[in-house]
DNA sequence: AATATTCCCGTTTTT
DNA sequence: CGGGAATATT
């Protein structure tokens, strides 16, 4: 370990203001950070652990966690350019549980080969205990039990507390289905995202010596966005510190914006009264947005009660004033947000520092559709990303099952897949089959006994069996070629081989996506060396959407205020600013209206130079038109830093949106092999026409060897003649 | 077993 | 309006 030497450690405080030098500098007892947006928070997160591993701890002992992988990646390379961050632990929640549980798996009353299941199998398995219980599941669906029974966990609250907290029909019910819900985990020896925390926290709390032991280990424990922290984490972090209190938490109340997912703003309230030798230290200098910026956002804030004052400023210019927009429609407002864009494109800014947000995803598609029209790059960051992707979940559902043969979500899905001639009428037969024997419905499978009460399945199921059987060595290989041994040997590669790729946006092939599977687990062997199956399938089962949507493409982004959250750009549009959509409500329900705040004021304050509020008096809203009224939240505003503006006068004042959303006239005479022209992409020919109700899908094969679709009727292509082609 | 059709429902989603 | 899932159809 490198001694801690005068020039590291003020090359550490160089840079930093008085109140983040006094963060970083801090080592002992209790911390609060609170630090405004933009205010440095991670370069004060990441020094400070540096710098107690350099002073009075060592980097072993000291734990980072984070809510995201992505900040938790951040850290760590920021951490590793320091050349002292070896052996730290910087990880998430999530992950940290994990681990823990995989390690002390006795202890935890939990199956070493514990399998972690996402959303969908989650509701997959509520909907089958919603079965067992002999409901109907139309009346309770998965999707709305399923915040019930989460919410429940993250409050740390089993199925038995729950059972006995029950005060009428729906809440008895719902206990009936939770504990049929866990037993099915159990059997199935699953966990969900919820279980890995709320198993952790019951752990340390029971587990006396456990706890001891790890706090033993950890001098100094740090928790990013603490303002997120769910009653589960409060007990983790709480517990790992319970005898030092070497605890800093940084975060702000004004940025909670997740209570709908347990996250309990109390948390950080009462930090203070948790901890009650704590040192208080605020961020407050903002290096980011401009002073108009920032006083729109403050005042905004200022509305809300529950929070901690916080007085934010900026030495940045004063900048153009925030507009606020009135529309007529939802239609003119994205078209005028389009145009607005075009224009600052023209005028040299870089489309990757532009962003749309609003509040709800269906809000997309208008802004999608004008942003087409006038030929700008955009890419939206949604929900459906990499790892929900069919295929994927097909090659992991293989390893899953043969790491986790209890998995009963992993075996039905693949069982058949690819097809293999085991219907549903043979599965419904196994199924029983396992019940009767009260045995796995896997070890029905591979026993290699009698299976004539099949039928004429019997022979297929014998061999998926021994299929499976043949495969099971593959957990001895590296994650690399375990992958690529599944996806040839179940045949996986050869079923999506077939498959031509979605229509749409992404021309990413089911099969290009396997190929990219394969080489995520190639990185991540060379990445970890001795990393198992295991191991990988860990890491890909706590890797986020937000991991892969990253991209670093020149375009505008699009997104929801909530997944704005820690981003930020030079020009910000948020669109729908109106009652009932920010803040949002729903029919007979009041809105949060001080949730709603804060993430309006997370958005406003993700924009560097120039923030735009829009709203519409009339939106198309689920295929009716509804009459809007501004959101109150405008006129919280200070006047002075705010400019109202009228549709009219930002239309006329831009150039007009060259209208691409019809088809050329000589529409009829583009087919197979007409030759285009693309802004972007360059000379291409088409390949493929399929004309639809409203759109026409066409795959070009340009000139760098890039096959794209898009739809005729948006796309920037020109017709180009033949002689043209050759020249170009 | 794969495809067509109808029906239902509708926030936000760090892991 | 549009997506997903459950049902109907060949």
């Amino acid at each position: 370990m490198p001694r801690p030497s005068r020039s590291s450690i003020e090359y550490l405080l160089s840079d930093l203001n008085a109140p983040q030098r006094t963060a970083v500098e801090h080592t002992d007892g209790p911390l609060l950070v609170l630090a405004g947006p933009g205010s440095g928070k991670t370069r004060v997160i990441t020094r400070r652990a540096v710098h107690l591993a350099l002073t009075v701890s060592r980097p072993e002992r000291i734990l980072a966690i984070t809510f995201t992988n992505k900040a938790a990646r951040e850290m760590r390379e920021r951490i590793d350019a320091t050349g002292i961050g070896e052996g730290m632990t910087v990880c998430t929640f999530h992950a940290l549980c994990a681990r823990l549980l995989r390690i002390h798996h006795e202890r935890a009353g939990v199956d070493r080969s514990f399998t972690i299941v996402d959303r969908d199998d989650r509701r997959k398995l509520l909907k089958e205990a919603v079965v067992a219980v002999g409901l109907p599941t139309e009346q309770w669906r998965p999707a709305a039990i399923e915040p019930d029974i989460s919410n429940a966990k993250n409050a740390m609250r089993s199925a038995s507390d729950y059972s006995n907290a029950a005060y009428d029909w729906r809440t008895r019910t719902i206990a009936q289905i939770y504990g049929a819900y866990e037993h099915l985990l159990t059997r199935t020896a699953c966990l969900d995202f919820d279980d890995l925390l709320m198993r952790v926290a019951i752990l340390l709390r029971e587990d006396v010596e456990l706890r001891e032991r790890l706090e033993e280990r950890y001098t100094h424990v740090l928790v990013d966005e603490y303002q997120d922290t769910n009653a589960a984490q409060y007990q983790i972090v709480r517990l790992l510190t319970l005898d030092r209190s070497n605890l800093c938490v940084t975060g702000d109340p004004d940025q909670s914006i997740y209570r709908w997912r347990g996250a309990d703003i109390g948390n950080i309230l009462s930090f203070e009264r948790d901890y009650p030798n704590a040192d208080v230290i605020r961020l407050e200098q903002n290096y980011r947005s401009t002073k108009r910026i920032l006083a729109a956002a403050d005042a905004l804030i200022a509305h809300n009660v529950s929070r901690k004052i916080k007085s934010l400023w900026t030495d940045n210019a004063q900048g153009p004033k925030v507009s606020v927009v009135e529309h007529e429609s939802s239609v003119e407002e994205a078209q005028s947000v389009a145009a607005e864009i075009r224009s600052r494109i023209e005028a040299g800014t870089d489309a990757g520092e532009i962003a749309v947000f609003y509040r709800v995803n269906s809000l997309s598609r208008g802004i999608e559709e004008a942003l087409m029209r006038a030929g700008i790059a955009y890419t939206v960051a949604r929900g459906l990303e990499f790892y929900n992707r069919k295929e994927i979940k097909d090659v992991l559902a293989y390893l899953r099952i043969l790491m986790n043969p209890a998995d009963e979500v992993a075996l039905l899905r693949i069982i058949n897949t690819p097809p293999r001639g085991i219907g549903a009428t043979t599965v419904k037969r196994l199924i029983e089959r396992a019940i009767v024997e009260g045995r796995r419905l896997m070890d029905i499978l591979t026993d290699n006994r009698d299976l004539s009460f099949l039928g004429r399945g019997a022979a297929k199921v014998r061999g998926f069996g021994e299929l499976i059987l043949s495969l099971a060595p593959v957990l001895q290989s590296p994650p690399g070629q375990a992958v690529e041994r599944v996806v040839s040997e179940s045949g996986l590669r050869a079923m999506y081989a077939e498959v031509p790729g979605s229509i749409g946006e992404s021309d990413r092939t089911p099969l290009a996506n396997i190929n990219e599977l394969a080489s995520a687990a190639t990185e991540f062997q060379d990445e970890f060396p001795d990393a198992t199956v295991v191991d990988w399938l860990e890491h890909t089962a706590l890797l986020g959407d937000a991991d892969t949507m990253l991209g670093e493409l020149r375009a505008v982004t699009l997104m929801t205020l909530h997944s704005a959250k820690g981003l930020e750009f030079e020009e910000v549009h948020i669109v729908g600013v109106e009652d009932g959509i920010l803040p949002f409500r729903r029919e007979e329900e009041e809105a949060d209206e001080e949730e709603e705040r804060r993430l309006c004021f997370v958005g406003m304050t993700r924009a560097k130079q120039r923030l735009t509020l829009s709203h519409a008096r009339y939106r198309m809203l689920r295929g009716r038109t509804e009459r809007k009224v501004r959101s109150p939240f405008l006129d919280e505003l200070p006047e002075d830093a705010v400019e109202s503006i009228r549709q009219g006068a930002v239309c006329k004042s831009s150039a007009p949106v060259p209208d691409r959303g019809r088809l050329p006239d000589d529409v009829a005479l583009w087919e197979n092999g007409t030759l285009v022209r693309h802004p972007l992409h360059g000379m291409g020919k088409i390949v493929s026409l399929e004309p639809g109700a409203r759109r026409t899908q066409v795959r070009v094969l340009f000139q760098d060897g890039d096959t794209r679709s898009m739809i005729l009727e948006f796309a920037p292509l020109e017709r180009v003649d033949f002689y043209e082609y050759d020249e170009g």
